[in-house]
DNA sequence: ACCGGTACCGTAAACGTTTCCGGTAGCGGT
DNA sequence: ACCGCTACCGGAAACGTTTACGGTACCGGT
């Protein structure tokens, strides 16, 4: 049946539960009954109030709900920027893992500022989520604290900076840098660069640390001079590799921070008339979809982007439910994946 | 001051409005003023009151304001997945202005899945959010009827498929197309393929409407086999390029419905043994960030993504505050960005 | 001495649910 | 005829706010 007022602007007034216990000659509390499939009603006046909400366009009020149960079924998701490339991937994991639980995401964006994130921390808490997962947390510390001060569980997809803080999941840096520095020695290569991110910026330098402990193992000195910082970008890899070709002796191959870093070291290489891999063999991290259409298509190695997402899910939905979840912090292995970009050192 | 019960597991209770008060020796309607910087009340009760509730770390509860005022100051974010390249961008530009309004974002993903689009924005609505905004929408309308039967305006960032809507925010894609289309002509080409998206995946067929118009503007005759379906990704353009390539007389230059087609064109190209431009010229849609690392660099026509973002937020901003937005439809022109995949036709 | 006005604060209802605690009616069993 | 049980339903409080309205006290002016 159409509705008696149809003059298009305002609705006035959406149904409630209270509108549809009176339609429908009960209680509010029945009705609630009817449709939440509780108990204590009889299959009649069930379907009866069904059909009534069902006409009257009846949609549950969430919010009351909400306030009424003191369970919101949201939780809050905090990142560096939506564009970053490989957020792509565990931004999906998450979501739909989510939607599956039943559970509604805030989004909010912090731009690794410390401010702004505890701005969209602060704002999450006060809308009730039930637990909160921050990508590129750049906070120092102090969420065990907020934790345990109002119970809703934080968990983070960060390098780990916090040693003291176990709900954590991460992809193993450390291990990742030694895969591709190995990979570049079992190329033949002595001579390698390293060209990172200042730690102000990502405080976590383990993939430092795994360049630094794989030239070591396999007897190589570590020289000071063959590391220069970068800017997790394609600028620092470009104006990394020139200092590093200005060398006396320049390295015969590098790894990078990450695979941004990476082709812009590509483009450095090129601009100074260097012949990728031939005359320099360039290892990126991170493989972001971009990194095999580059030419040559970039050496790199692969985080498990969609297991971060996944595993920060289900520790959360632990977390959430009361559970302690089987292992704290989680770290996930990487994966060398060989392309166009290293090639055996021509100068051995 | 530390807290009394100090214990890691509960904390309990938090504080509300009440306990405030009841620590103040006012009641709730104080604290309230005090909290809001409403009138009717003393400075100095207002400042004790502050430095209660800060001591006690009390934190408002949207929920119970929102169901009190009846106002969220939540918007719902529903996009195809956070994946797509191009929404990287508008993404940003929706959650900066968003913030800065005072606005809380909710996210949901209907991947092209119509049920779950269908879905998110029912979920959307017993959240009681004040605004939607769908990016990709695959609604075949009815949003119309949705937007007038509960009061809560929808922004579409989508191509045209309804004319009848008019919440509606878009590139031009027709005029696009034609940006790219003359520009191949002028390099001399007249066999010029295109390589688009069956009409049943994405509705709009605007893009191809553009590479028409211009053929026949410039008395260039329509060639149905020179226009060959993709899937707006690289396989399609591979496949494509391939069909195209087999013809009797193959086009020297193509248009490609997106980026993403022009890469697999370009690798086709390059697996049949043609050089690019030299052999055959490729043009893109979009300008992804990839457009500019493959080899040869992509030539593309750029849409106004961050434009497409603000737009909407704007227009839904006005929709919310009942003011009637300046224009709608609103069409955003596109640019034309030369790179290195198009050059004069040799055989011209 | 009274009146009007201002400054401050409290009362109570409202927002739309859920849930605890009852209550009534009917029915089978002693 | 009474007891107890089940099936069904209502009353009322609670969740944590906001807000319309009413009340008191004080102060300056006639």
């Amino acid at each position: 049946m159409s509705v008696r007022n149809d003059r298009p602007a305002k609705p006035l007034r959406r149904a409630t539960i209270k509108s549809v216990a009176r339609r429908a000659g009960v209680t509010p509390t029945t009705v609630s009954r009817a449709l939440n499939d509780k108990p204590d009603i009889s299959p009649a006046t069930k379907a009866r109030i069904l059909a009534i909400a069902e006409e009257m366009g009846y949609v549950p009020s969430t919010l009351a709900r909400n306030l009424a149960t003191q369970r919101t079924h949201t939780i809050g998701l905090a990142v560096r920027t939506i564009a970053d490339m490989w957020v792509a991937e565990v931004v999906p994991a998450i979501e739909d893992g989510l939607r599956e639980a039943g559970y509604g995401v805030f989004l909010s964006t912090h731009y690794l500022n410390a401010e702004r994130e505890r701005q969209a921390v602060e704002a999450f808490r006060s809308r009730q989520v039930e637990g909160i997962i921050v990508i590129s947390s750049v906070q120092r510390g102090g969420y065990l604290s907020l934790q345990q001060e109002w119970g809703v569980p934080i968990v983070l997809i960060s390098p780990l900076m916090d040693t003291t803080y176990p709900y954590t999941v991460l992809s193993d840096g450390e291990g990742g840098a030694r895969l591709a520095t190995e990979h570049l020695i079992s190329l033949g290569h002595r001579r390698i660069g390293y060209i990172g991110v200042p730690h102000w910026v990502i405080r976590a330098q383990d993939r430092l640390e795994g360049y630094r402990h794989t030239l070591q193992e396999y007897g190589i000195p570590y020289e000071r001079s063959l590391v220069v910082p970068g800017d997790a970008h394609q600028e620092g890899g470009y104006q990394g590799i020139r200092n590093l070709l200005a060398l006396a002796q320049p390295p015969t191959a590098v790894v990078c921070f990450n695979d941004l870093t990476a082709i812009g070291v590509l483009r450095g290489a090129h601009a100074a008339g260097l012949h990728v891999p031939d005359d320099l063999s360039i290892i990126g991290f991170d493989d972001v979809p971009m990194a095999q259409y580059v030419e040559p298509p970039l050496s790199t190695v692969r985080q498990d982007t969609y297991g971060l997402g996944h595993k920060a899910l289900t520790m959360l939905l632990d977390l959430i439910a009361g559970r302690e979840p089987p292992e704290m912090p989680v770290v996930l292995p990487t994966e060398l994946v060989e392309r166009g970009s290293t090639a055996a050192c021509s100068t051995g």
